[in-house]
DNA sequence: AAAGATTGAAGCCTCAATCTTC
DNA sequence: GAAGATTGAGGCTTCAATCTTT
C-alpha cells in the first residue's frame, strides 16, 4: 500500500494542469488572430532551427517535441507542403531520413516568434518575479524523467 | 515597446510546457492500461460531483473544465451514451440544460481516481517537498486571469 | 441582437497494420 | 526480429452555420 496522496499535492497538480490550459489557450488564440499557424509547427521549426547544420532525424524530432512517430509523419507532410522544411534521404541508415529547415520556415519561425513571444511576455514573464522562474524551474526539473 | 522577455523567463515556459505534456501522457497511458476512459471523462466527472445535488448547467460546467461548448456538447453525448450524465430541461431558462451525474458516473469517477491518485502520487507528489507543492501553488496562482 | 446549445463538414489524432532496412 | 517511418480507418476537435429562447 502506498501513502495516501496529499490535498496539497493535488491542487499543485490541479494548478498546473489549470494553467497549463490556460496559456496554451492565449498562446494559440494569439497566434491565429495575427494569421500565423499552430504551437506544433513552432515547436518542429526551431528544434530544428537549433539543430546542428539545422537538421535533425525525424525520429530525433520527435523525440524532442514528444510527439509520437506517426503524428510527426503527418505534421512534416503539412510542413512540407507551406515549402517550411524538407526530408531527405539519409545516407548512414536508409530507413531513416532528415528533416531539414528551409528558408521559408526561417521566415516563419520569425514571425511566430513575434508573436508568441510576446504572449510570454504578458501572460507569464511580466506576472512572476524573477526568483519565481528560477523556483519554478527548479521544481518542475525536478518532476522530469 | 516592450521589455524584452528574458531568457530565465522562456526556460520557465518550456519547463512547463514540457512537464505538463509528460505528466499527462503518464496520467493518460496508465488510464488506459487500467482499461479506464480519458482525463477529459474524470474532469467532468468530478465538476458534477463536487456541485450542489450534483448537477451543473452545461456552460457552467464549460467554463469549469476550459472547454468550448461545441466540444462540450459531444464530450456530454458519450457520457450520456454509457449512462454517466444525464440531460434535464432547464425551467428557469427554456435556452439551456441541466447535466446530472448518474450513479454509474459516479463509480467510473472512483475507479479513475482509484488509478489516477496513483499516477499524481508516484509521478508528481512523492517527488516534491511539500514546500515545493506550496511554492508552486503560490507561483501559478499569480498566472491564473 | 445575444446566449445556450447542437450539428455538418473538414481537419487532426490515434490505433493497428504495413513497408523497408538494419 | 527490431527500428525508422508511413498509411487507412475510425474517433475527436474545430470552425462556421444553425436553431431556439431570452
Amino acid at each position: 500500500m502506498g501513502k495516501r496522496t496529499s490535498g496539497t499535492a493535488v491542487s499543485a497538480w490541479a494548478h498546473l494542469f489549470r494553467v497549463y490550459r490556460q496559456l496554451l489557450e492565449q498562446a494559440e488564440g494569439d497566434l491565429k488572430k495575427a494569421g500565423l499557424p499552430p504551437l506544433g509547427w513552432y515547436d518542429v521549426l526551431l528544434e530544428l532551427h537549433d539543430a546542428p547544420e539545422q537538421r535533425l532525424r525525424q525520429f530525433e524530432l520527435g523525440e524532442k517535441i514528444l510527439l509520437p512517430k506517426y503524428n510527426l509523419s503527418r505534421l512534416l507532410d503539412r510542413l512540407d507542403a507551406e515549402q517550411l522544411i524538407s526530408r531527405e534521404a539519409c545516407k548512414e541508415d536508409a530507413r531513416g531520413s532528415y528533416v531539414k529547415l528551409l528558408t521559408k520556415g526561417r521566415k516563419l519561425l520569425k514571425q511566430m516568434w513575434s508573436v508568441y513571444g510576446q504572449t510570454i511576455q504578458h501572460t507569464f514573464a511580466e506576472k512572476l518575479t524573477t526568483k519565481d522562474k528560477q523556483d519554478l524551474i527548479r521544481i518542475l526539473t525536478k518532476l522530469k524523467t
